[in-house]
DNA sequence: TCTCGTAGTCGAAGCGATTCGACTGGATCA
DNA sequence: TGATCCAGTCGAATCGCTTCGACTACGAGA
C-alpha cells in the first residue's frame, strides 16, 4: 500500500504538505501543489478512510435508513435511495445502508462508533419512536416526512397537503362537483404516518373550500382491493365523476375496475393519482397527476445536510410544492 | 467520547486486556472480562470505527453494487439489497450502497481507500467491464449473475437455464405439446446479461429434448407490449396452449391480453412465470412459478463473502436449483 | 529601517484502537 | 525438583492521516 509518506518522499516535501494540498486547508504554491499530483497520479495513491477517519474524526460517509414494509411502494424508496448516493458523491461522500429493522439501537451504534458523520432516515412516523435519539445525538439528521412535533428536527417532504389540494382544485376547474380518495392501505393510518394523513386533510379542506361533496377511503395494495373499491364508490355515490388515488400499486388496477364497470376514463370519470411521474406516464393512457419526486427530495437531504455538516443553518422544514401535470385521465365534466 | 483507555482505567486493567476481552483473540478470566463488560456497559463505550479499522486493517464494511436501469425488477434489488444488509449485520459488518453508474473507479475507490473490505456486485454482464478489475484487487468480491469466464471468481444466482427448463417439463407433463417463451426486453438481451439468455437456453433444450414445438420472445416491460405480445403469440401460433414468461412487469398484464382475446386461463392456455413468490402468490389469480429467491441469494452471497474474508475456500460457483410451485394458472391440456 | 502580515512549508503530536512480545505464577510432567 | 507449558495480563509499537504551532522569506506600511 501506498501512503502519504510514500508521496511526500517522492514529492520532496512533507507529509503535511501534501496532505495541505489535498484538503486546501492552506496555501501551497502552484508549483508544488503540480508535483504533488503528479506523485500521487504516479504512486497511485488513496488515502486510508480509516486513518483520515480517526485524524479528522470525519468518515465521509451517510447513513441512510430504508423503510422494508407493507404500505411502501418499493421503487419510490429505490430512486429515493440512488438519488442519495449520486447526490452525497458529488460532496465527496459514501452511503451506508441501514434497515428499519435495525430501529434506534443501529442509528445509535453507527453515531457513536463514528462510521457516520450524519444520518437520512426515511418514512418517519407522527410519533417516531427514533425523535428522541435523534435530537439528542451529536450527528446531524435530515427526516424524510414530517412528525408531530418536528421542532428541533430538520425535515423534507413533499407538501402532501397541498398535493391533496392541487388534486381537488383541478378536478374542481374542470367542474366536477363530487370526488373521492382512495388512499393508502389502512395499516398506514394505524401507524400514523404523516404524509397520508396530510393528504386527507389537503383533500378535504379543499373540498369544502370549494363546495364539493368528498369522501375518503383507504385501501389495501392489490388489484382485489381495487376492483371492490371501485364498485362499493360506484354504489355509495353515484354523482361521483372524480377520483384522486394516492397508493401507487392501486392506480392502474382502479381505472382498469371503473372501465370494467362501463365507465369511460376521462369521459365519464376523472382520475388524479399522487405518484410517481415515471408510473404515471408509461400507463396505457397516461395518468394526470402530483409528482411525488422522490430523486429531488433525496438529493435535497443531502444539501440539507451538508450545509449541516459545514455548520450552517437550514430551515427546519422544507416542504417541496407540489406540481400536477395533466395528462389523458382528465376531463371536463360533461 | 469515551476510550478504550477510559474502560480501561474504570476496569483496573489494561487498554490490550478490554482488546482482547472484546474481540477475545486472547484468553482473559471470567472475573476480569465481567468487570470489563461492567465498566463498558457503565460508560457506554463504543470502538470508534476509523481507529479500528486503521489498527486491524479491517472496516468491516461491505460494498454493494446495485443495478438501476431499464429492464431490471426494482423490488428483486430492493428485497436482495434488504437481504444482503440484514445477513451482514448478523456477521457484525455494514454495508456500503454504490450504484452501478460510479463503475469501475467507483469499486477501486472503495477498495483502495480501504474503505471496504469486500465486494459484491449485482447484475454482471456476460462480458462485464469490471471483470478485470475484480479479479485484480486485492479483496474478495461475490457476483451476482455468471458472466461468460467466471474462472477465478465467485458467482451465484439462480440457476436459470434449469429454471427455464423446469417450466417447460411442468408444462410438458400437463400435457402441453406447443410452448412460448415471453422474455425480459430487447435490450437485456443485447447487454448479453447471462440470466435471460441462460432462461432461453434450458427453454429451448427442454423443449427439444421432449420433442414441443417452442419459440421464444423478448418483450418490453410495458402492458401495451404485453398486448401485443399476446395478439402475436396467438396469430402465430394458433396451437400455443402454454406460455412461460421471464418478465415481471409483464406477467399480469399478459394474462389480462390472454383473457381479453378470449382464452381462459388455465383452461384454454397455461401460463408459468420465473418471478418473486410474493408477485405470484399476490396475483388475482395466483400464478404457477418458480420462484426468484433475491434474499436467499443476498443471503447467500454475504455468507460466502465472510467465509473468504476468514480465508477459507469457497467455490467458484453457486447455482441455487429452481423450485417450481403450482398455482392456478397452470392446468393440464384439454 | 523596523515592524507586521502573509504565503508556503515543516516537524511532531495526536486520533483510538489492535497486536506482538514479554512477563508472572501456578499446574504438569518426568 | 527443575524444566516446561499455559492462562492471563501488560507495555509499547504501530496503523496512516490531519492539524497545530513554528519557522522562513518577502513585500507592504509606517
Amino acid at each position: 500500500m501506498v501512503k502519504i509518506t510514500d508521496v511526500a518522499r517522492h514529492a520532496g516535501v512533507s507529509p503535511s504538505t501534501v496532505s495541505y494540498a489535498l484538503s486546501g486547508k492552506r496555501p501551497i504554491s502552484e508549483e508544488t501543489r503540480q508535483r504533488i499530483e503528479a506523485s500521487i497520479r504516479e504512486l497511485g495513491y488513496r488515502p486510508h478512510a480509516g486513518a483520515r477517519a480517526l485524524a479528522s474524526s470525519r468518515s465521509n460517509v451517510l447513513a441512510l435508513v430504508v423503510p422494508f414494509r407493507s404500505g411502501i411502494h418499493v421503487p419510490v424508496v429505490m430512486q429515493f435511495a440512488v438519488s442519495v448516493v449520486t447526490t452525497a458523491r458529488q460532496h465527496d461522500h459514501d452511503v451506508l445502508l441501514l434497515t428499519q429493522e435495525e430501529g434506534e439501537e443501529g442509528l445509535r451504534r453507527v453515531a457513536d462508533t463514528a462510521l457516520v458523520d450524519a444520518l437520512i432516515v426515511m418514512d418517519v412516523q407522527l410519533h417516531d419512536a427514533r425523535l428522541p435519539l435523534l435530537r439528542a445525538l451529536d450527528r446531524p439528521s435530515v427526516l424524510i416526512g414530517f412528525p408531530a412535533e418536528p421542532a428541533g428536527l430538520t425535515c423534507i417532504d413533499l407538501d402532501f397537503a397541498a398535493a391533496g389540494g392541487a388534486c381537488v382544485t383541478h378536478l374542481a376547474e374542470l367542474g366536477h362537483r363530487c370526488v373521492a380518495l382512495v388512499g393508502s392501505p389502512p395499516e398506514v393510518y394505524l401507524r400514523r404516518t404523516g404524509f397520508a394523513q396530510r393528504v386527507t386533510q389537503g383533500f378535504t379542506a379543499a373540498a369544502d373550500e370549494r363546495g364539493l361533496t368528498s369522501t375518503v377511503h383507504p385501501c389495501e395494495a392489490t388489484p382485489a382491493a381495487a376492483q371492490a373499491m371501485a364498485e362499493r364508490l360506484l354504489r355509495e355515490h353515484p354523482e361521483l365523476t372524480g377520483v384522486v388515488v394516492h397508493n401507487e400499486p392501486v392506480v392502474q388496477p382502479l381505472i382498469d375496475a371503473f372501465r370494467r364497470l362501463g365507465l369511460r376514463v376521462p369521459e365519464d370519470l376523472s382520475v388524479v393519482a399522487i405518484c410517481p411521474d415515471e408510473l404515471a406516464e408509461q400507463a396505457p393512457l397516461p395518468i394526470s397527476s402530483v409528482a411525488v419526486p422522490s430523486a429531488r427530495i433525496g438529493a435535497r437531504a443531502v444539501e440539507l445536510l451538508m450545509r449541516k455538516l459545514d455548520g450552517l443553518e437550514v430551515p427546519e422544514a422544507t416542504m417541496l410544492p407540489p406540481w400536477l401535470t395533466r395528462r389523458a385521465t382528465t376531463a371536463p365534466r360533461t
